[in-house]
DNA sequence: GTAGACCTTAGAGTTAAGTGTAAGTCAAAC
DNA sequence: GTTTGACTTACACTTAACTCTAAGGTCTAC
């Protein structure tokens, strides 16, 4: 039977409009209709928007997600390139990580410092 | 003497428009000038705009930056709230780190996945 | 004394990623 | 049989965060 929009929008945590909107953007290939021409999403369909929220939760724009659904349709002589993006990514993520490591690091000085500061008053204040 | 802002653009990496920009936000508290009216920047300005990248990095939307620097202008009074500020954020962060490494890690099953359809496909076609 | 490099402001334009509205279709419930 | 609710499209609007342009001031080098 497949599952509505609505479904779906709760599902995966996007709205009814960004559904649509992906659609329409091609960052979401096209979604079979049922008789009334009403959206009806299967269980492939939510897998591959788990995946489009994953890589642009993880900073992914969507014109490149676009372009990475894009070779999906275009089966299996496109596995390769598909996995080099994937591979590309995955850089960029790690990438990431380490960099918002440092950053954890020094807002935690900071925060630190901070402390420090608000001691320092505390005892001029006595 | 201090610095002029393609100095600083230079240094911090952002855009003279994009210096002037935060200060007329707010997001950057305002820059002192010289006996023409330019700007003219400091290590501390330095210093806080380090600060500010790395809030906005981390994924600080810049009216929440803007708060921030709002309150070191109060002076020490305000030090427990911006503290308290920074420790929120850096809960953000790590919460971001953890999802990113949950990602990264479901990028490079996927990698695996691709790689595996790849060699079916090859095994298919001797 | 003027050309060029630097700076200034005010305000308009851009881009990405949605979000909302209007007008209409369709099926089920009352 | 009409109201209600979920859906459709086309298109306009919004928001954040810049980015650019126009018009002009000031200093330095030739």
């Amino acid at each position: 039977m497949g599952y509505s929009i609505k479904t779906i929008a709760q599902k995966s945590g996007l709205s009814q409009y960004t559904l649509r909107y992906y659609e329409r953007e091609g960052v979401l290939p096209e979604v079979s209709r049922d008789e009334n021409g009403n959206r009806c999403f299967h269980d492939e369909d939510l897998e591959l928007i788990s995946l489009i929220c994953c890589l642009k939760d993880t900073g992914m724009p969507i014109a490149d997600i676009k372009q990475f659904i894009s070779l999906s349709k275009e089966g299996h002589s496109s596995l390769p390139e598909q996995r080099r993006l994937l591979q590309e990514h995955k850089v960029h993520i790690d990438e990431k990580i380490k960099f918002f490591q440092t950053f954890a690091e020094k807002v935690e000085h900071k925060i630190a410092y901070f402390a420090s500061l608000e001691e320092q008053a505390k005892a001029e204040n006595n």
